[in-house]
Parts: structure tokens; sequence; C-alpha cells
DNA sequence: TGTTGTTATAAAATCGATTATTGTGCTTAG
DNA sequence: CTAAGCACAATAATCGATTTTATAACAACA
């Protein structure tokens, strides 16, 4: 079928959000490093107007911390930060997901086993890292997305984005993330059944396992 | 005592963020308006990479709504979002307020005796109404203050100012107002007794309350 | 030696002008 | 009379250059 949405052609500033977005979550800047503009310019090729913009609206977003006349940095990796968004994120993701678990119709069900799936097939090459790291997130993103609440779904991604921060900059832990993708399965059983209290309680259990994880970026 | 801390000496795009951020909060302007760029320039007597610096950490803030290639707009009133905004504060703060009743200390007691007092004695005169809100605020976020999550009070501050939109464009409810400036004191009360409990059910109901209020902004 | 003041340098913020995109009204074909 | 196409006007986005501010290096002085 035809796909007849407009399709917000993206501006040079969007297109720069986008790339520094995923480049700040993915660790590709070091921690606490002040953020050269002029460097910006060449490594992403664009003009100093939009970049700056991208630069405010992540400052905005928490990927960057503006200090007025002195430009932006990357903020650093600090252990009770980490605890604080993993906190956050158990309270909140727990909350979206009982809420999911009530209002979640049939398409939700197919949306939610397509994505764990697609999940599952992907972790087998690990050459592909960062393809699997989206189809992770987007597995998150649809075990919520029912929840109800555009605020509570925005505040999710936001701490998301910031725990992801510490996790790719923590060495890899095998053994954990092998309990933590069959949770993934685990999850999606639940959730079908409807058994609010156990996936609730699995999905807390999972973000403290990632958290033990993350907790090797700082100290 | 002297105040050596450096004083971040603001830049223009930071002075019209928070102009704006008022005014956007207070109504001043039209729910659903397209923004007009030059008129702004004018309005705020500033030039245009500082006002759209500002817009743009505006809009992920989410007080403006950015559309790529035809600007930014002010989001419309809607019944559905109050609700949503309206939910998450109950939740949000009622989270926030436990944790502040548990984590306060005596200083904290004493500012929030403070904050109660000053907007007490304020909501006399009816000619000031922004130092009283501004004084609404303080008290609300001195209250949560302790609640030992920086995540947390930065959603409850923008959820906030989301809420205040709507109550602002809202018709006054003299009688409503009145319970409400009680229940100011009911709750300090309730939390120097360290009643967690009742202290959350009667800061849930005072938002349902404003909520009732709000409401009158849209349908 | 430590402190303060001064200048040079680098970088951030801002301006004015240019370019690109969208929306509008008119024209014309069906 | 409707709809598609085309210019034109309005406005959003971007560029290049300038101004302002902070940082660093150095000198003079206590």
């Amino acid at each position: 079928m035809d796909v007849p949405q407009r399709k917000q052609s993206a501006t040079t500033a969007s297109r720069v959000f986008d790339a520094m977005r995923h480049d700040l979550v993915n660790g590709r800047f070091a921690a606490g490093e002040k953020v050269a503009i002029n460097g910006l310019k060449e490594q992403y090729k664009v003009g100093l107007s939009p970049l700056r913009e991208a630069l405010n609206r992540l400052a905005a977003y928490g990927l960057l911390v503006q200090e007025n006349q002195r430009g932006f940095r990357v903020p650093r990796l600090d252990r009770r930060e980490l605890d604080d968004v993993a906190g956050m994120r158990r309270e909140l993701e727990g909350m979206a997901l009982e809420r999911a678990i009530l209002n979640g119709d049939a398409e939700w069900e197919s949306e939610l086993l397509a994505a764990a799936h697609r999940l599952k097939r992907a972790d087998l090459s690990p050459t592909k890292v960062d393809e699997w790291e989206q189809l992770h997130t987007r597995f998150h993103s649809t075990l919520v997305a029912p929840c109800g609440s555009v605020w509570l779904l925005r505040f999710i991604d936001q701490l998301h984005d910031q725990f992801d921060r510490y996790r790719r900059m923590a060495p890899g832990a095998p053994e954990v993330r092998k309990i933590l993708d069959a949770q993934h399965g685990e999850l999606v059983e639940l959730a079908l059944e409807r058994d609010v209290k156990a996936a609730r309680g699995l999905l807390e259990d999972h973000i403290d396992r990632s958290y033990q994880v993350a907790m090797g970026s700082c100290k």
C-alpha cells in the first residue's frame, strides 16, 4: 500500500542532532570532554549555525552540559548519577509496563513477538553491534508503548539514552548478557499472559542486572 | 558573608530562553499559534542566532513544537494531554514527596515553613500574580527537593511548566483556590509529622483539584 | 615565592546577508 | 467547475565574518 504521509524533510540541524545523539549514547565521545565546536564542524561536515542548534537541543535533552560563555561538554560518568538513572528506569518502566499490559491489544502482542524475535536472531552476529543495539532499544520501547502516556514514554526514552551511555562504556559481561537475553523472551511470555505483577518484577530485575553491568563504566 | 561563586554570566540565548519559557508558561502566546521568528526578534530585541538557539532548547524541553522546514509553533491545549500531564504529576510528585519526607532534614523543614509562609502572605495582593506564581512554584519545588533524585526533580519541573500552561489559561475559581491554598499549609504539617501516606494522599488530592481548575482552559 | 595585573590567544556567541524551502494565488487544461 | 502546474512571495535555514568573552602566558610588584 501507498505511504502518502508527508516526509518531514530533515534539516541539517536535525540530522546533526540525530547523529550526535547516537554517537553520544554509544560512547564515541570521551566522558567529561569539552566539545570542540570547530572540530565537530569538520567531523559532521556542517556549518556553525545548524551545529550550534543541534548542541542546544542535546543540552536541553540532557546528553550535553551547557555552560554559558564556555561552550558544551560531555557529562561525566558518575556513579551516583547512574544510580539515579537506573532507579528512575525501574520506577518509570515498571509503571509503564503495568499500564501497557492492561492496555495492549492484539496488534501490540504481534509487534512484541516480532521485536523479540528480531532481537533474538540479531545477537548471533557479534560484528554488527549497532544493529543489535537498535533492535534492543526497539524491543524495550515496544514493550511499554501502549502505556497510554506520551510523557511517560518520553521520560523513559530519555533515561534509556542516559543509561546506555554507561552500559556502552562498560566492559562486556557475556554470562550476564546471556541471562539478560533470556529475560527478553520471558518478558514477552509474561506480558502475553497479562501477568502484571510478575512482568513488572522481572523487568525490574532485568534493569537491575543491566545496572550491575553498566556500573563497570565508573569505578 | 561573601558569595564567591562564579556568576554564570548569561548569554543572550539563555536570557531569551528564560524569558520565553516564562511567557509560554504564563500564556502570553496563543496556543497553537505559529511562532513568527521575525516578530520575536523585535519583541525580545535580539538577533536571529541566539533567538533560534533558544527556540531549539524550548522545543527540546517541550514548550514548543518544532516542525522541520516550517518553524516552531506553540503546542495546542489538548484535553488528553492535560490528563496525561496531571496523571504524571500525581505519580511523580507523589513518589518524590514520599522520598523527600524520608530524606528531608531540619534545614528542609525550615525552608519548607518559610516557603509556605511567603506564599500565604503573598496571595493577599491580587495585583502581583506573577510574584505569587513564582512563590507557588518555589513552594512545590521545596516540598519535593530532598527526594534524592536529580532526574525525578527535572521531570517534575518539566511537567509543572506544562501543567501551568493550562492552569494559567483557565478562568479563575476563587472557591477552589481557597481550598488549594489551605492545602499548602496542611501539606507542610503532614510533612513535618513525617506522615508519608497522608501527605502523599493530600498532594494527589491537591493536584487533582488543580487539574479540575486547569480543565477550564480546554473544553 | 606568591600574588596581582596585563596582554595575547583561543574559542564562544552573535550579527548581517545569502540560500533553500514552503505556501499561495493565478493560470490554464481537462 | 475542478484540478494540476507554475511563478512569486514569505519565511525558514544556513553561511561567513565580526564581536565578545574567557583562558593562558607572562611580567611587575609585594
